[in-house]
RNA sequence: GUGGAUGUAGCUCAAUGGUAGAGCCCCGGUUUGUGGUACCGGUGGUUGUGGGUUCGAGUCCCAUCAUCCACCCCA
């Protein structure tokens, strides 16, 4: 179409069809997290951009080159929000939490990254999130880790396999990192040139690069499993205990990254084969140290996100509602009263339609279009007697009577 | 940000550099009170956009925009 707007770049529009499907897993999640004692939260989607800088971190590529930030009339740095962790810690903050105990919070809303759109990336995509804060022990990554299995399996997907890591924690990983550092500088020679950007600048993604020739190089990498301090060793096993207890099945996956920066110990992420390259439809891990990064006082916590338009690519087709019943008009004079009936079922809890008048024949066929499962049909001879005929679309059996009657006679 | 593929009717797609077509959808008719089948007819296009080459461009060239896929990154 030429000469007509068009949406921005990698933001799409739900159209009833998609929102129907968005609906359903809305829905799933809300009935799962009750279940869980979770309670939504609904949060700004502009937030001052310093506190994406403070929490996801500088030089991450979120911050550092896909947020939608911008300085508005008030000369106030503010931004289109990447994720939803940093806000929901401000909101705990702000709302001074931290002394009430434990917070579960869940969300859904628009998140912005100005990315390059593919299969499964936008640059406006929803998120349904959930944190957790005040949640110290593995019980609680347990609990999350089951909450999120219990989400996915309540949507019958199937093929997805749950990834689990512990990243360590401030004590153990810098020592980890140094020692990683140190075998990549080694074999640097051998590797490909974004590992060479990544052994400076995030040494943990080299593991995970799809090269063949960097995997080769990296066989007797040291991973961060092996090089935990005691209190995340055990922490993590407790985790696995708590897993197998449950009987939720995972993988073991040492090269596991969380991108953004604040995440420590336990990290997961539940991925799929049949989305391509972004197979991700689930993850998170817990994030002990942001709320006081933030300012707060030291408060474990522990989150996930799962992305609706991934999910929803996973989800069968799912078919809009029909109306009930679409009414059928027949000659100038029966139109205002047929147009109360259709009020008047509308009372009664009915979806209904109106086919607008005119000719027999369209009117039928806009019935039969809309899906209605009756017709309601009006002509003058109908008015005349005070009744309606009432149309079985599927069978074609038809029978007149009183409008009151109808809502019980269709019960079937 | 890098690379590749693709943009023709509302949708899915045709058209050796020589008058832009089909199917589906939509609207109407056969049936002025009966849909989903059938038959008949009809509406609908600056060929994504802007340049260029050519007597002539949907077709060739350049740019640009968008979509898709991959890298990168991530939900």
């Amino acid at each position: 179409m030429a000469g007509t707007f068009q949406s921005i770049r990698g933001i799409h529009d739900g159209l009833p069809a998609e929102v129907a499907r968005w609906r359903h897993i809305e829905q799933i999640a809300r009935t799962t997290f009750a279940r869980y004692a979770v309670h939504e939260v609904r949060l700004p989607v502009l937030e001052p951009t310093e506190l994406f800088v403070r929490s996801i971190g500088a030089a991450t590529d979120i911050v550092s080159k896909e947020m939608y930030a911008f300085v508005d009339q008030g000369n106030d740095h503010i931004c289109l929000r990447p994720e939803g962790t940093a806000g929901a810690v401000r909101a705990y903050l702000q709302a001074g939490l931290t002394r009430a105990g434990m917070q579960r919070w869940y969300y859904c809303g628009p998140m912005f990254r100005r990315e390059r759109p593919q299969k499964g990336r936008l640059r406006q995509f929803q998120q349904i999130g959930v944190e957790w804060f005040a949640a110290p022990g593995p019980v609680s990554d347990v609990e999350i880790l089951a909450m999120a299995h219990a989400f996915l399996q309540a949507l019958e997907l199937s093929d997805l396999r749950l990834e689990l890591n512990s990243l360590g924690c401030t004590r153990c990983r810098p020592a980890y990192r140094a020692q990683l550092v140190e075998f990549l500088r080694q074999r640097a020679e051998a590797l490909c040139r974004t590992c060479h950007e990544r052994t400076e600048k995030n040494p943990m993604r080299v593991l995970d690069c799809k090269e063949p020739g960097c995997q080769q190089q990296l066989q007797d990498a040291p991973e961060i499993i092996d090089h935990l301090c005691s209190d995340c060793a055990t922490h993590f096993q407790q985790v696995r205990t708590g897993l197998d207890a449950l009987d939720i099945a995972y993988h073991l996956n040492p090269r596991i990254v969380r991108g953004l920066d604040y995440y420590n110990r336990t990290a997961f992420e539940f991925v799929t084969d049949r989305l391509g390259a972004q197979g991700t439809v689930l993850a998170g891990g817990r994030y002990d140290g942001l709320v006081r990064e933030l300012g707060g006082p030291d408060t474990p916590a522990i989150g996930f996100a799962a992305g609706l338009e991934r999910l929803a690519m996973l989800v069968r087709e799912s078919s809009l509602p029909t109306p009930d019943v679409a009414v059928v008009a027949l000659g100038q004079e029966t139109l205002a009263w047929s147009m109360r009936q259709a009020e008047y079922l509308r009372g009664q809890g009915l979806a209904v339609v109106h086919c607008g008048g005119g000719g027999a024949k369209r009117q039928f066929k806009i019935a039969d279009r809309e899906g209605a499962r009756y017709a309601l049909i009006i002509g003058a001879d109908e008015m005349r007697q005070q009744l309606v005929t009432l149309r079985d679309m599927r069978s074609g059996e038809q029978r007149a009577m009183r409008i009151e009657e109808l809502p019980a006679s269709l019960t079937t």
